[in-house]
Order: structure tokens, then sequence, then C-alpha cells
DNA sequence: TTGTACGCGTTATCAA
DNA sequence: TTGATAACGCGTACAA
């Protein structure tokens, strides 16, 4: 087993000084033809390659974005991954991965725990427990402390810094427009509660929508669930809350639900109660991901474009760490780029 | 903006030498209880926290682990990740993620970039096209300079490590059992070409049921998928194929898919052709995922423990990692963990 | 009880 | 043309 070969092994053996060494390999010109030709071969030789960790000491940067989500099963945040993994390499970047589990807990343990030098700015969306507590505390020291942080998805006003967001109440307006222009009169949406901003906001546009069309919004008509139904355990409680939903609304003829897994329960609910789909239910979704695509009747979605999103957020983070470089003057320009929605029409409108 | 503050800060205030600031902190009886209060009372106010890369290179190990994965937006990958995340996280490592998109140049350019100090070890799944070529020098290489290596689900024979496997043939050979029990008298399969070993190995699991109960496979009812088929972009082209299969097999009334897409795929183009499920034809597939419980019907899987096979590479990488350590001794011995399959029944299959 | 010196691997600056 | 030295931030053996 031939161990990691170091600078100072190569000189070692060839009998020269380690800075000589590391010149004739960085192609200086101070170093003879003869010693260049020399160092490299026997470089090529034992594969040396400059160890990553001494030189991000020395140049107080670690080419390494941090990347916390709330969670990574799920389409959307993977696809953001997918995006921003795929700039980062492209510009000599690595990401490493923190999982908050949509706790607060874990959420601070892990920008602790990669705030201290292993990487160079964070990429991240906020956890819904956080969201709840409304404590930023933690972004705001890592930003004071001079690690950049560029949000995604669910941003708050009150963190300063860089933001990729969808223009979560335009696209949902655009999508109960559709409904309504689809001839729609009874237009539910199915919801979060409203400390989750994309929740709140995509409920905003679907009342913004409504009264456009001078459609009075009525309460019965907007079902709010709560955050544990969310998770995979609870499938069965949000099928019955939404069922539930249903039959309190018998003239519902169109439903806005904020993500895949609302419509396609909706969707599996109206199923068993023989409501034929598109006919007498029409259904839209947000966040477009392989349920929507493959379900049946498949599904019509707003497209956040993840993957896109992904990618500007590293771009934006990755601008900002290489401008800090040149220019040391704090340019507290804050960019919110907003990344446009698309209706993807399928079957389950008509 | 108040930069990150070190050891050095702390002293040059304090006026005490680094190593006394060092010590303080490590509650060292060498140093006064007076001046450990003094120094761990600054240290607490500026938020001291040892950095990171000056500890890694130091010890000379990252506490980080790399994972190198074909893809990142599939269930089963990001399952995997959850599960390497979460036991990563409670033993003190961090993760990086790298893509390789199922390409052989990629997966080598993200293990060198990885390799070199910037992580203590890999868990890996093999990319299509490494397996196409069979090119395993990379792999070995790593392994030789020391820096261990645990496959999971796509692991060969020619690359010695650890290894995290589902058996593939034991978990196809259960589900066509439970078809064949079921009452299917022609049962076929949706499978990869060959040189996908998973594919592979599931395709012999099938053909060994068969036989075990007196079948005699049928060359006609074996489907080998092309990999470019296997991407999103050529999903009609999927769905065509899988039609073609159904026309050439009139009597089917059976359909062991290796993997989730071909199996929500078979089933759409057996409702298209108005074929009952499961009363005309029953479905099981491999990989438990989102689409498999959201399909209608809601579709019989394999599930492989993705997130259970995460935890077990990450713990063995780990232990190994740790191991070496304390015993210098090179511990050649390699394990192969088998994550035991499970026949998730719904509604697919009578 | 405190401080000095060294090493982890690298590069940049300055001296020979 | 080459080499010695310092520095990045930390911990520790050893000296004071």
């Amino acid at each position: 087993m031939k161990r990691k070969v170091t600078l100072k092994q190569i000189a070692r053996e060839l009998d020269v000084s380690i800075s000589t060494v590391s010149k004739a390999l960085r192609n200086s010109i101070e170093i003879s033809e003869d010693t260049r030709q020399k160092v490299k071969a026997f470089a090529k030789l034992y594969n040396y390659r400059p160890n990553n960790i001494a030189l991000s000491l020395k140049n107080r940067k670690t080419k390494t974005i941090g990347v916390i989500i709330p969670e990574i099963v799920h389409h959307f945040f993977s696809n953001v991954i997918r995006g921003i993994e795929q700039v980062a390499n492209n510009r000599g970047y690595n990401v490493i991965i923190g999982l908050s589990n949509e706790s607060f807990s874990k959420e601070v343990i892990n920008m602790e725990m990669l705030a201290n030098g292993s990487i160079d700015g964070f990429i991240l969306s906020i956890s819904k427990e956080t969201l709840l507590r409304q404590d930023y505390h933690h972004f705001n020291e890592t930003i004071n402390q001079g690690m950049p942080i560029v949000l995604f998805d669910r941003a708050v006003e009150e963190i300063n810094c860089d933001k990729i967001i969808v223009d979560d109440v335009k696209g949902s307006k655009k999508a109960v427009e559709k409904l309504i222009s689809n001839g729609c009169k009874n237009i539910g949406i199915i919801t979060t509660k409203d400390y989750v901003s994309v929740g709140r906001l995509r409920t905003q546009g679907y009342i913004a929508a409504l009264e456009d069309s001078k459609i009075h919004p009525k309460a019965s008509l907007i079902l709010k669930i709560d955050v544990e139904l969310d998770s995979e355990d609870h499938l069965e409680d949000l099928e019955n809350e939404i069922e539930q939903f249903f039959n309190n609304n018998k003239h519902i003829d169109g439903i806005f639900a904020v993500n895949e897994l609302y419509a396609i329960t909706a969707m599996k609910v109206a199923r068993k109660k023989g409501i034929k789909m598109p006919d007498k239910l029409q259904i839209i979704g947000f966040t477009d991901g392989v349920l929507s695509k493959h379900a049946t009747p498949s599904l019509t979605t707003v497209s956040q474009h993840a993957q896109k999103m992904g990618e500007k957020a590293a771009d934006l983070l990755i601008d900002r760490l290489e401008l800090d470089i040149d220019n040391e003057v704090e340019e507290e320009h804050y960019k919110t780029i907003v990344i446009e929605t698309e209706l993807i029409e399928r079957e389950s409108t008509k």
C-alpha cells in the first residue's frame, strides 16, 4: 500500500528542497528545465496530488459549499441539489450536504458543524420548525462572521442575504386562473398552515386569482393542513382530512393543492368517491415531480424549475465568494432572484 | 462584521501564549484556575470554535465521508443518503456528495477531487458506464492509497472492499414465486441489459423461481431494456417498447419489473390496453419508492430498505476508519453485508 | 504555571 | 537556479 506522497517526500528522494519541488511542479521559470523534468517525472510516477486540506488552510478557503436542506427524499430538494452540484463542480467546488429534517436544532447543529472552516458559504432552505419559531439568529450570526448564505425556496425577510425564490403568489395565481378559465365555479385549495411561507404565499395567490374574477373566497373551501400530517407516517390521516373536506364541499369542481402530495392524495380520494377527473373535478398541483408525471390522470402542475434554482443559487454564492476576494469592499448588495414558474398542463385539467 | 476568532487572537488580547489558551480551553490542569476562567470567558464572548481545517491537517483526518452516487433525483439513492447522513452525523462525520450521472469520467474526476485529502473514506455505488466498461482501476488505486471504500447496491467482485448489497436474486425470486402462487401462468420480466449487475441478478432470480416451479423460461417473456431508455427523456420510447412486449405476449398475466419506472410504465400500458389489474394482470416491482405507494393500483414491490443500507454503509466505513487508528495492522477482512429484501404487498397483486 | 518549538502540507517571499 | 523561512490554525511534548 503506497500512501499518498507529499512534497516533502519527493524532495527527500530527489535530494532537493521542498520549495524547489513545489516550484517545479507549478512550472516556475525559476527552476531549470532539467530539475523541472526530473521532479515532474517523479511526481507523475508517484501520482502526486496536492493535499486539499493543506491548500484550504493556506488559502483560507475550502472551495466547498455547504448545503442544508430539510429533507433529501424529496423530488424538489434532490433536484435543487442536482443543480447546485452541477454548477459547483464545473466551477471547481465540492458540495457538503446537511439535513435538518425540518428540525430547528438539527439545523443549528449542522450549521455550526460546517461553519467552523469546513466550507466557504451556505446554500440552504429553512426548516419548518425554524419558520414556526421565527428564530433566525443562527443565520444572521453566520452572515456576520463573514460567511455568505444563499437562501432558496423557503426564505424570510428577517435574514439579509441573497435569495432564490419562486414567485409563489404569481405561480398559484396562474394555476387558479387556469381553473377559472376552464369553467370551475367552486375552487378549493389544499394548503399548509400559514407559518410555512410558501403555503401562505400560495394561498394568497389563490385568493388573489379569485378576487380578480370577482369570486368571493369561501373559508370552507380553504383547507390548511397541519405539519404532522405532512409526513409519510400520517398518510391516512391526511387522506381522511381531505375526504372530510370533500364531504363539506359537495359542489367542488376544482382543486389547487400547494404540493404534490396533497394533490395526489386529493386525486386518490376523488377517485374513491367516483368523481371523474377532469370532467367533474380538475386538479392542479405545485412542484413538478415524478408523482405528477406518472399519476393517473397525470397531474397538471406548477413547475418551480428546481434544478435551475439550484444552479442559480450555486452561481450566486460562488460569484459572491469570488467577488469578496478581489473587492475586499463589503458589497452589501444582496440580490433576490425570482425563478419564473411554469404551468405544465397534463390530464388532470381540461 | 466580526471575523472568526483564532487562538492567536485570543492569546494576543489576553497577553498570554497561544498554547496557554489552547490548554485552558481544553481544561488542562496545567493551567491555573484563574487564567482558565479568564480565557474561557473571553473565548465564549467571541464565540471561539476550533478551525476544522487546521484540525484536519493536524490530525490527518477530516471526519468527512465522500459519497458518490450515479443520480440523486431518485428515491432509492436519496434514501440511502438519508441513512448515511444520519449515522455519519451521529458519529461526528460530515458527508460530501458527488454525482457521477452514470458517467465513467465524472465518477473518476469526482473521486480524484475528493481523494486528495478532503475525505477519510468513500461510500459509493458504481455508475452504469463504469459497469459497462468494467474498468475499476480508480477504485483499486484509491483503496491502495489507504482510503477505504464501501460499495453499496451496485458492487462487483473485481473490487476488494466492504460491500452492502441486497440479495437481488433472492428478492426477485420471492417476487416471482408470489406471482406463481397467485396463479400466474405466463410471467414476464422487464429488466435491464445484463451488464447492469442488479438487472442481471434479478433476471437470474426470475429464472430460478420459474425453474423451481418446473416452468420453462421463454425468451419472448424476457424484455431487456437499453440504458438510454432509462432516462426521463425517453419515456415514450420506453412505453412503446413495453407496449410491443405486450403485443408479443398476448397471454401474459404476470409481470416482474426490476425497477419502479419499468413497473409503473407497464401498468400505464396495461391500463391503456384495458387490462384489468390485478384481475387479468399482476405486477410486482423492485425498489419501494413514492411511485409504487401512490400508483393506481398501488404497486406491490420488493423493498430494498434503502435507508438501512445507507446506515449500514456508514457504520461499516466509520468502523473501519476508527479501527485503522488503533490497530495499525491491516485488517484485510472485508465484509459483505446482505440486506434482506421484503415483499410489500399492495393492490397490484391478488 | 506558563511558554517555546515543532509538525501537519502547501505556497510565497526573500536570501543565497 | 536553488533553498531557507514564514505563515495558515491547532495541539502537544518539552523546556523554563
